[in-house]
RNA sequence: GGGCAAGUAGCCAAGUGGCCAACGGCAACAGACUGUAAAUCUGUCCUCUUCGGAGUUCGGUGGUUCGAAUCCAUCCUUGCCCA
């Protein structure tokens, strides 16, 4: 199976450019994808740009992962229907440092290789042009005419909304990044998202026109879900690869809480499972749906893929303590099973107001579970909140030291699956 | 520079002097059902609240009025047309 037919089959293609499955027959051949740094550390959306490069170096090809720098300093229009707000030279930095440490974890950067990935940031060319230059050595090139038949462009000339002249000349930043690599690096496949084929066709345009060379591309389906949401959102917001913004736990959890039909076609996407194997999973999963085999592999694959074995041992732990025996009593928990829930949102709390006895309306607020009284009362009349375990009915119960596990900890579940830990000490 | 249109809660969108914290839809959160699923049904959904209320909103500012998201003036932003 080439890269291309198993793509292909994981379902990971949209778009290709003819004689690209030719070129990566023929020969070892350079492909990037850019990143944009519009935060200091990437989410789940871009975990396929991110299996891309992993694939493309698997089948000995060499991968580049270009931080969007100077692009960045612009905005994208593709997949926007406004405008987007400038983000400051500062931040810029932040993001690019610890995106670049990311994308570090997941590409073999090994010397020796003769396709050893690479990282750019094209910050690092675009800074010595002046606009001047940019306008004769790239703006000539390609024209408005055709930049405007782009879609994303297309549709903000329609809608109500407009595009300022500077997001109208991203495409045209992206469309040089790729010449740029492929004059200097031999760079000659772009892949990413398929938001980003009418980018990347202006690349290979820019390249054709202005070095009279040949340039490949494809890109990838976007991800959905099925029942239309957005992907990669949950109640806490975006899920981050970075284990600080959101833990292997709740990353894990994320996974594992894939729809059936998610579940199908997110496998074969994220995870590097043979074909065999996932056909093998797909028909266990037919024969028993409850049993979940489907999530359970794609959330242990993707979770060990992202914070390695040591994260989804920890998160697989944290999941069986709490979901296991769900009626089991809370009692049941050691010290060492509460003290060690990697992943579980924990609070302190005032040791004394325990012992005088507090309402379970401000122990909520005020251990930050909730942000106010008002809401906590709300939840907690709409029965969505459990204390050790026991759902609260009584707006009026008081906490006390008999709620207390071990003397000291408080397990406090907001609806089924969002669980924290208080902690009760001097 | 001129003419026309628009700017309402996370998004879409109704409201065109008091009955407006503002119809409806989506998204989101919670409950029931279940498989920690989907679909469905129910509740919540500006902020705080001692659940009685209190406070702050309808691009900005200033005004008219007992009373404005709604009227007037002015400014800003955006779209379309003309120059």
């Amino acid at each position: 199976m080439t890269l291309i037919e198993e793509l292909k089959w994981r379902g990971m293609l949209q778009d290709i450019i003819p004689g690209t499955e030719e070129q990566l027959n023929k020969e070892m051949t350079t492909g990037y994808i850019g990143f944009d740094p519009t935060a200091d550390s990437l989410h789940i959306g871009s975990l396929v740009p991110i299996l891309l490069l992993v694939h493309l170096q698997k089948r000995g090809h060499k991968p580049i992962a270009l931080i969007g720098g100077a692009t960045g300093m612009i905005g994208d229009p593709s997949g926007k229907s406004e405008e987007r707000n400038l983000l400051t030279r500062e931040q810029l930095d932040i993001n690019v440092a610890g995106i670049r440490k990311q994308l570090e974890k997941h590409l073999d950067f090994n010397e020796s290789l003769p396709n050893k990935a690479e990282l750019v940031n094209n910050y690092d060319w675009f800074k010595n042009i002046s606009f001047i230059d940019f306008l004769r050595d790239a703006g000539k090139h390609i024209t408005v005419n055709y930049m405007m038949s782009k879609d994303s462009v297309k549709k903000r000339f329609q809608g109500d909304i407009g595009i300022s002249y500077t997001e109208f000349a991203y495409q045209l930043m992206q469309g040089y990044d790729f010449y740029w690599l492929y004059e200097h690096t031999n760079c000659k496949l772009q892949m990413g998202g398929s938001d980003q084929w009418g980018n990347i066709t202006t690349g290979t345009e820019f390249i054709r026109r202005k070095a009279a060379g040949e340039a490949f591309a494809f890109t990838c389906p976007l991800i959905t879900k099925a029942d239309g949401g957005k992907f990669g959102k949950t109640e806490k917001g975006n899920v981050w690869l970075d284990a600080g913004r959101t833990t292997p736990y709740q990353f894990y959890q994320f996974w594992f809480n894939a729809s059936d039909e998610d579940a199908e076609k997110w496998i074969r996407i994220f995870t590097f499972l043979s074909r065999e194997t996932i056909e093998d999973l797909l028909k266990e999963h037919a024969a028993n749906p409850g049993a979940r085999q489907l999530q359970k592999n794609l959330a242990k694959e993707v979770t060990t893929f992202v914070h390695g074995e040591a994260g989804y041992r920890d998160a697989l732990e944290t999941t069986e303590k709490l979901f296991s025996q769900q009626h089991a009593s809370a009692g049941s928990l050691s010290i060492d099973d509460l003290e060690n829930m990697e992943g579980v949102i924990k609070f302190n709390y005032s040791r004394e107001k325990i012992t005088t006895g507090v309402d379970i309306v401000s122990f909520l607020a005020e251990t930050g579970i909730f942000p106010s009284k008002g809401e906590s009362r709300k939840t907690v009349q709409n029965g969505g909140v459990s204390i050790n375990r026991t759902k609260i009915s009584d707006i009026t119960r008081r906490v006390n030291t008999s709620d207390l596990l071990h003397n000291q900890y408080i397990l406090v579940q907001k609806g089924k699956k969002n669980y924290y830990l208080v902690k009760c000490t001097e």
